[in-house]
DNA sequence: ATAAAAATGAAACATTTGTTTGAAACATTC
DNA sequence: GAATGTTTCAAACAAATGTTTCATTTTTAT
């Protein structure tokens, strides 16, 4: 019934700890029940970690190291638009994909919602590098036309659409019943947000006409 | 220091209940911090409501009549775009107006993000319905082009948006400092996704070019 | 003004929960 | 095989928390 089997009793604690801390949130989660799930003493905790705070630290780091290697490919590999695909497609897979534990996600997205000092480290280290990454590629895409609040505005309008996913399942499924369910769901998720970000970054017009002193050119 | 003042104690506790749940979520409130804040004894909770369940329920209802009342007008007068704006707008509003407290909007994303039995009637009775209606100005907007699943993508790209900067925050501050800090947010915000949407539904082409068996159509 | 009802407050109660302890079971090493 | 270090377990502890009680104060109605 778990993911990763066969491993130290450590382990067997941070991956009991992480469904039980993204299922419940961290208050709501109980050492009690968290070693029940794995099968162990409540000492347990105690003993390969120091108390409640430190486990949850130790299961925030296993799970984004564990979802951490995603394939971004050299810049100059890939066209604009096809690095846009895999920026979608890799936030897409760190939340959806269903081989990896359901909990990995489910607990980075709580984090997202109200983060904890020690998230303040993983979004440092891992989302402002591939948020870099994601605007240097909108910028090859629409020139100057975009540039300092617009073109944030433009990343997170993406980032906005593969979090929602993750973060309003239960939501998504009472109002759209069937669509999370496909199995090839990353993937046509990935293809959508794509093609409707770029059509989207094509044709629009700036909202202020760029904070250069430039004349205002009539979009494509 | 509280947003709506002079009013019965009910509604001082009901106020201090929401800021409370919303900063520190369900499991994390004590009664005895909500009291303290609405200065009041701690057996109040049990005297005005039973429990800390229904406590906790009438302030999520508290919150949503709260700020359920927005103008969704005649569909006849407004425009398919326009009404995309209204939608967008009221959502926004609904999360991050200044002008209402910050806690209303803060709890129903801690609602959407893990719902609690309450929360799905609120999904039912106010949900659903602006969804069928910014469902109908989109199919407006892009005739039998997008129908089904592929609507509901539009519809999820959308709300998407709306959604993150509320559930976001503090991420969205660390990534983007002084993103959310302007005056106009809301306004600027809401004219953003409405164009971004709109330049997307407009110029993009279906991924499963219709159910139905008419020829696939080169998209405008 | 007086009686009834409503509201408040301090303390106590019963659980839950994080944490610790110390003995027993197990493994490892010399 | 004894000695030593490591891991597990049941029980206990202390603090926190939801809930209740009951006496007291305040308000309302007659």
């Amino acid at each position: 019934m778990n993911s990763t089997e066969a491993d130290g009793p450590q382990d067997r604690l941070l991956d009991a700890a992480g469904e039980v801390f993204a299922e419940r949130g961290f208050d709501g989660a109980t050492i009690r029940e968290i070693t029940r799930q794995a099968g162990m003493n409540v000492a347990a905790v105690n003993y390969y970690f120091r108390d409640k705070d430190e486990l949850y630290a130790a299961t925030l780091r296993h799970a984004h190291s564990a979802a951490c290697e995603l394939p971004y490919a050299e810049e100059a590999a890939l066209s604009a638009e096809e690095r846009v695909h895999v920026f979608v497609q890799n936030l897409l897979r760190r939340f959806l994909d269903p081989l990896r534990p359901r909990w990995h996600g489910q607990l980075m997205a709580r984090e997202m919602a109200s983060p904890t000092r020690i998230f303040g480290q993983v979004i440092e280290e891992a989302f402002r590098p591939k948020c870099a990454w994601l605007q240097r590629a909108l910028v090859e895409l629409c020139g100057d036309r975009f540039s300092g609040a617009d073109l944030d505005y433009l990343t997170t309008s993406i980032i906005g659409q593969c979090t929602f996913y993750r973060q309003n399942r239960q939501v998504i499924q009472s109002l759209f019943p069937g669509l999370l369910s496909p199995d090839n769901l990353v993937e046509r998720l990935a293809r959508h947000i794509t093609d409707f970000s770029l059509a989207a970054v094509r044709n629009m017009k700036p909202h202020h006409p760029s904070l250069s002193n430039e004349p205002i050119l009539k979009s494509r």
